[in-house]
RNA sequence: GCCGACUUAGCUCAAUUGGCAGAGCAACUGAUUUGUAAUCAGUAGGUUGUAGGUUCAGGUCCUAUAGUCGGCACCA
């Protein structure tokens, strides 16, 4: 997918289609009022006040008719650079453009205007030569949005487009949006029955039978790469005491979004969070700098109030599992843990054929805690531990938390979109809260380090990632039924298709029989449709021969091997994890 | 939470200006006895999200409410 914003031609254009689209809005609709359209990473939108009319998808296409119809005319779009007077009186009849001139940086002495026809805007620039060379693009979609991005201001309308230089790309754009939309995980979630919702419960999840199988592999793969990387694991109780949070700074932060009860009058949480019962068990017992680094993960189940709008599938949800750790560690240990966390997480995004990028993002600039040179000290860190594991990393400056640095892992998946799941976070604030120490080699106390981590993020995000990324065509290792074996006679051929069921059992190959009075085609296409990625037909010649004929799904081409080759082939391709 | 749209059978969707709630797929029963993407016939399936209202009459109009979706705001 193309980012248009960083793209300076396209950039330039879809600035200039934003123009168009305002002028357009004007003619239909002569009330209107404008705040900002800037161009965006997928096109472009404009903000605008109609007063009490409302813009509605359907009068989307009317809108595009009239831009059309403008650049069609062909207007020159010229540039005028006025001074602040000039630009008040000319702008006096539009609340939003005074704003924005009143606003405006002192330095700033000239003030231009881009004018194309009838229509004239206050903007920076640049923008391309004439309306007429804006052709391809569309309008997607119209939402709300609070004025200058503040809940306490009025709502705008704002309309979404994008437009391109060639038709192609265009058509590719629409293309992608079109597929998106066949593989959302809601969609394909029902039809593989994977997970399903109830308005008894929004936001709350429930996996069905083939989804808790996705989620145990993947649970499991996760235990097994963390052992191998010297992690241990616990389990902390899903509710605790306020006071536990109100030492934590939850309490004082998140009690709106924290779900609570009364236990024999006393006042506890759902966690929101697994790091204060993390922090416990540390402090259970003593620790010595010779166990540093400690690596204790947790899949831990938390659960938040997240405003009803915001309810997304499994993108968005009231209660999910962190697929957290929190690793203490001295001083001198950072730089080669992060690096070796880095690794870690390349190796598991690679399986699933991810790829990424890595944000830094460092200190608020006012609200923050701990000393401006352990900050430095620590972005420091965690940037060279980017570069020794051979990653770049942009800066994402004063995005961090209050409490720390942190690197985040964008992922690409297979339509070029991205998504912020794995991260690492240096923790300055929680070690001195709950007074954590290890014991130093000069028998002082000393204060760990401490980062949490997740790669996964969370476990239902995740895999509504991965049923958007895969399209519900799951490799062999993650998918919840693998095979279909089906008996050309459902009779006839039913005590050879067991014998094969039998063989998958034994190697812990997931299968089915299907055995229904049915055509062949029609088991055939039922598996395809629901993504099945082998089906196994034996008959007559496979009977004889002690053979089973496989097609893949999405194949055509069927071929047939010995029972040995199968039991190989199926082996090897579960074990390497990948296509 | 805010703006907008949507909600009819398990799923996908029909139902003219308000006038008998319907189809395909799935399910079930029977016939058929199957070699690589849909064999045929039949049966059953509904308080049209929920609660009110207007009307001789409401799936359709009005009000409230819940949920879902697209955005906004939020996201420890």
């Amino acid at each position: 997918m193309i980012n248009i914003k960083e793209n300076e031609r396209l950039n330039v254009l879809n600035h200039s289609c934003a123009h168009l689209l305002a002028q357009a809005v004007k003619h239909l609709y002569p009330q209107a009022k404008f705040w900002v359209g800037p161009v965006i990473s997928d096109g472009f939108y404009y903000d605008i006040d109609l007063g009490n009319e409302v813009i509605r998808e359907e009068d989307l296409e009317k809108i595009e008719k009239e831009m059309k119809k403008i650049a069609k005319d062909g207007k020159r779009i010229v540039r005028h650079e006025i001074s602040k007077d000039e630009a008040l009186s000319m702008f006096q009849d539009d609340p939003y453009k005074l704003d924005l001139i009143n606003h405006m940086d002192e330095h700033e002495t000239v003030i231009s205007c881009y004018t194309q026809g009838d229509f004239t805007d206050l903007c920076r620039g640049p923008h391309v030569e004439s309306v007429k060379q804006l052709k391809y693009f569309k309008l997607l979609k119209v939402s709300g949005a609070y004025w200058k991005g503040d809940a306490s201001n009025q709502m705008l309308q704002r309309i979404y487009g994008i437009c391109f230089d060639q038709e192609e790309d265009l058509k590719e754009h629409l293309y992608l949006l079109e597929e998106a939309k066949k593989r959302d995980h809601k969609k394909l979630g029902r039809e593989l029955e994977l997970f399903m919702m109830s308005e008894y419960g929004p936001g709350f999840p429930f996996f069905l039978p083939n989804g808790m199988i996705l989620r145990n592999i993947l649970e499991n793969y996760w235990y097994q790469e963390h052992t191998r990387e010297g992690y241990q694991f616990i389990k902390t109780p899903i509710m605790l005491s306020k006071e536990l949070w109100e030492l934590s700074g939850h309490w004082e932060n998140y009690s709106e979004n924290m779900y609570t009860t009364k236990i024999d009058d006393r006042d506890f949480a759902i966690k929101p969070m697994n790091c204060p019962g993390g922090m416990l068990v540390y402090k259970n017992s003593l620790h010595s700098y010779k166990d540093l680094p400690l690596r204790i993960g947790e899949l831990g189940q938390v659960h938040r109030h997240e405003a009803s709008g915001a309810l997304n599938g499994l993108f968005r949800v009231r209660t999910f599992t962190q697929d957290d750790a929190h690793i203490f560690m001295r001083e001198d240990q950072i730089e080669e843990e992060i690096v070796r966390l880095i690794r870690f997480i390349d190796r598991v995004y690679a399986v699933f054929g991810l790829t990424y990028n890595i944000e830094l993002s460092t200190r608020p600039e006012k609200k923050y805690i701990g000393e401006l040179e352990v900050w430095n000290k620590a972005e420091a860190a965690l940037e060279a531990a980017c570069h020794a594991a051979g990653k770049d990393c942009k800066i994402n400056p004063g995005d961090g938390a209050f409490y720390g640095p942190k690197l985040d892992f964008h992922l690409n998946d297979s339509l070029g979109r991205v998504w912020q799941c794995g991260t690492i976070q240096l923790d300055m604030n929680l070690p001195e809260r709950f007074d954590l120490t290890y014991v130093d080699s000069d028998g002082t106390k000393k204060r760990p380090i401490m980062l949490h981590r997740v790669i996964f993020g969370s476990i239902e995000r995740f895999i509504g990632i991965l049923i958007e990324h895969y399209g519900g065509n799951f490799p062999l290792w993650l998918a919840p039924q693998q095979m279909t074996i089906i008996p050309v006679h459902h009779q006839e051929h039913l005590e050879y298709a067991q014998k094969i069921q039998a063989l998958c059992e034994e190697h812990g190959f997931r299968s089915k029989i299907d055995a229904r009075n049915e055509k062949l085609g029609y088991r055939i296409r039922e598996a395809q449709t629901k993504k099945i990625p082998v089906q196994i037909v034996v008959g007559e010649g496979e009977m004889d021969h002690q053979t089973v004929t496989l097609r893949r799904h999405g194949q055509t081409q069927s071929v047939t091997l010995t029972l040995d080759e199968f039991v190989e082939k199926m082996s090897l391709e579960i074990e390497s994890k990948v296509r």
